[in-house]
DNA sequence: GCCAATGGTAAGCACGAGCATACGATATGC
DNA sequence: GCATATCGTATGCTCGTGCTTACCATTGGC
């Protein structure tokens, strides 16, 4: 910083566009090679240890449009790696879940992912990587409450 | 770091989607505001002292469509914000400038969303915001690298 | 008990991006 | 001189996204 001739800099959509970009081509053929969307990865990492109870609050949690995951949501059930189930409190929702082959594979391909980002991030001094990653994190965390304020 | 309780973190483009989100819903204000297109915006920012020699050559530098930014060329060229001419030494290409007035409309709207910015950067720690913003423009960088080597 | 809201589902519409094709004018290399 | 490449232009096609509508079953509030 700066980066350009007369002391300005670029927009951080600007930065973060091309950088976004070139994350998510890497991460094509490693959910490929698993056979998996990257909605269908999305909602893998959007399960944790709990159940998410209702399929529109895993939705918004992905930033999906709730009524364009269901497909996702078919196929990854049908592969045994979601468990899908009315809520017995509910009639009308339901209860999803991760099953441990769904644990696997979604730790596995967030472990390629993570790997490929080395080749980034191995760029940055240690230091200052740590530095852009909890920032980064922080920053990640408010925008997404943002985006749930907003929805 | 960690963000999961089993120790996992986000991947990058986890993390970037939903600031990238944020940042660019609160830039369309702005824009709207000049009566500004993301790409009107984008073609004006790509232009900096030199003139850009062809169309194609801009659009590769911006990430845009050489073939859908023409009709953003000439609205910004009728609003006399950039000028359009041919390259005297190739008459199939043009050479693109910006206008002084197409600067100041660039630096006006680039004031007001590095303003806005402010919101995000502002929750950082003072220290951690400027290892973050020079992380991410080296990061940035690399990454546009990478994307015109592949083009 | 009735009505409005909610959850999942299916599908429609509009829009933009990415990519491709084709054309005329021009430039380059052999 | 000819074949190929390049530039700007116009347009088509496909796909994904965001949003909407409608439906049925269920729930919650009055």
């Amino acid at each position: 910083m700066p980066e350009q001739p007369d002391g300005r800099r670029d927009d951080l959509a600007a930065m973060l566009g091309p950088l976004v970009q070139v994350l998510v081509a890497a991460e094509q053929p490693v959910l490929a090679e698993h056979d998996l969307s990257m909605w269908g990865y999305a909602v893998l990492c959007g399960l944790g240890d709990e159940p998410v109870r209702t399929q529109a609050a895993l939705a918004q949690a992905i930033g999906a449009d709730k009524t364009r995951i269901i497909g996702v949501l078919d196929t990854l059930q049908e592969r045994g790696l979601i468990e899908r189930e009315p809520d017995p409190a509910d009639r009308r929702a339901r209860l999803l879940r991760l099953t441990g082959e769904g644990r696997r594979l979604r730790d596995d391909v967030q472990r390629s992912i993570q790997q490929g980002e080395q080749r980034w991030l191995g760029r940055l001094p240690a230091d200052e990587r740590a530095v852009f990653l909890r920032a980064l994190a922080r920053l990640s965390r408010l925008a997404r409450e943002d985006l749930d304020r907003s929805r």
